[in-house]
DNA sequence: AGCGCTTCTGCAAGCGCTTGCAACACCGTA
DNA sequence: TACGGTGTTGCAAGCGCTTGCAGAAGCGCT
């Protein structure tokens, strides 16, 4: 593999010319460029990252921690952040955590001195780890708000809100939740949510799971739902919904007439054919993207400067999917 | 962050004995690595990768090139890489392709300086490019055999035969598949040899598709393959076959009583309640650890070595989902 | 002609680590 | 006692790049 020195003696100029040609084109008289860029091209030259990386202390990656990829929610945030940091010629490493709070802190340490900033989707760490670590390298949280740090979050329990209000107004009295994973901030949060409306509206709730945000799991969970009595099933993701929904079908309960239904996300139920269903629309790719536009912000910008989180406003889309309920 | 010298100079030993005290501590005496230890740790000290990516030309990390994330079946390919690599101290650097040979190729030389060898999830380049990379990093092929390199498949064809023996022994004449992307080379070799039981068994088989691999293409396509007069209808993987199945909960299609169904994986079926249904379990988590192993052993290995490609036996779940045809 | 500028380039140090080589101590053995 | 090992350590070079500094041109001005 050619190294600067090569393509330096290839272009009779000195290695140093040949890296600002690289890296700061604009500190290079034009004449020089040309051919400094045409003996780069010649000796199929790339400037090694790893070498780079010493000098500079920036590596070029990210690292984003998730807890998993088998959720469409993750696996959408993941993609979309590697899509805005390839824009910058940067790359996303992609971490698993499994929602543990050891693989986190491990993976945390671990990349510390590989990346230039972390994303952490749905932390498990205590505020003060994450703090602790972003004294180092940048680190954004997703999907939680940790005191200290750039926080992007989602507002489902605004957007299940609405939800809420239209299955009071349609004479529901008895619903049901099924809840994520009990790491889930997100989850504690909307169930809080759900506790205050069902005592301002005298709704009854009851919560079904905790469960793995997975399409068997809501399948495994159907009947017990359909079972319980109640007229409207809020379903903590998408996934979630279709597993419960596909069971609904081969019970032969019927959406909506037997039963309401509606997700706290959108992602799997975007295309799907037939009737709508009443979702709180929740941009996860957008989340990824503002997660890497901070971190560009922090790692380019001034040392001390920290970007805003934000709370990224939902869209309810509300269907036929909820219905009045059967005996109403 | 604390360096080498830093821990040389607690320890009151010289740079090189940390070094090997942290890469080959059998060189070291035990005394003096009991210090080392304890100074390193006094000071919170971490190699840094870079530098040592810099000395040694390894970088520590594998990439894995995928298609898309959404899939489940990547994404568990994926995990599996990851939990490997891990063993052996290493991380894998997930690219996200689009399925798309320029973004293929574009990931393969941009990494090609940062990484130690390439795992390529159902290639679309053409085999002379992979070659080419070959040639200067260890790559391994998934999910298709590329001559030259080691690859790694699994036997869906072989487990299809299986299913379309029972399908021909229950009565079925006219059966359904649905496909997947047409860049997939296993979809392609899977028609192949559906084309060929076909000729030999005098089925008719009516191709559908191709469509993406989501439950929401499977969904819209079900109504379609309800049509069609297909008693039996086989499709690219476990979670189009949920959407197909969605869909005909919804249509009052019943399974197997008026259509049977199999899938050519397993993965979003695995834990799926109630009666199971025929599909071949393709190991897509082997798939990864064998990718990551072989690359281990590449990089590890003499220089010249190349692992033995495998193709991996699928096991066949036959169940009740396959029912005699309806006007049988 | 001489001055201060700006623009461009090269020198050389250094980022943090690995590793071939040589130095040294200490051992058992001849 | 002298010798070849063996085991342990340090020296120093070097991996490929960046960057502060200073020198060399070239410029418009007085």
């Amino acid at each position: 593999m050619a190294s600067l020195d090569d393509v330096a003696r290839e272009a009779g100029v000195s290695a140093s010319t040949v890296s600002r040609a690289m890296s700061r084109p604009s500190m290079v008289a034009e004449s020089t460029l040309v051919r400094v860029r045409a003996a780069a091209e010649r000796l199929g030259f790339r400037v090694n990252p790893a070498a780079r990386a010493l000098t500079t202390g920036r590596s070029g990656f990210f690292a984003l921690l998730v807890p998993d990829l088998d959720n469409p929610f993750y696996a959408a945030t993941a993609t979309a952040a590697q899509d805005l940091a390839g824009e910058s010629g940067r790359r996303v490493i992609i971490a698993v955590t499994g929602g543990d709070p050891d693989r986190e802190a491990e993976a945390l340490s671990e990349l510390e001195s590989q990346v230039d900033g972390f994303a952490v989707q749905s932390p498990v760490s205590s505020a003060a780890d994450l703090q602790e670590v972003h004294r180092r390298k940048p680190v954004v949280a997703i999907n939680r708000r940790v005191p200290g740090l750039t926080s992007f979050t989602v507002d489902t329990p605004g957007g299940l809100g609405t939800v809420y209000d239209r299955l009071v107004e349609l004479g529901h009295r008895e619903v049901a939740y099924l809840a994520g994973p009990p790491s889930s901030w997100m989850d504690r949060h909307r169930r809080a949510e759900l506790v205050e409306h069902a005592a301002r509206y005298q709704l009854r709730v009851r919560v079904f799971g905790p469960v793995r945000p997975a399409f068997a799991e809501g399948a495994a969970t159907a009947r017990e739902i359909a079972d319980s009595g109640c007229t409207a099933v809020l379903v903590y993701n998408s996934l979630l919904l279709l597993g419960v929904m596909f069971e609904f079908g081969r019970l032969g309960v019927r959406v909506p007439a037997d039963i309401s239904v509606a997700a706290a996300d959108d992602i799997a139920l975007a295309d799907l054919p037939g009737p709508p269903i009443t979702a709180v629309r929740t941009p996860a790719d957008e989340l990824g993207r503002a997660a890497v536009s901070a971190l560009t912000e922090m790692v380019d910008g001034e040392p001390g400067h920290r970007p805003r989180g934000r709370r990224l406003p939902t869209t309810v889309r509300i269907t036929d999917s909820l219905a009045p309920p059967r005996t109403a």
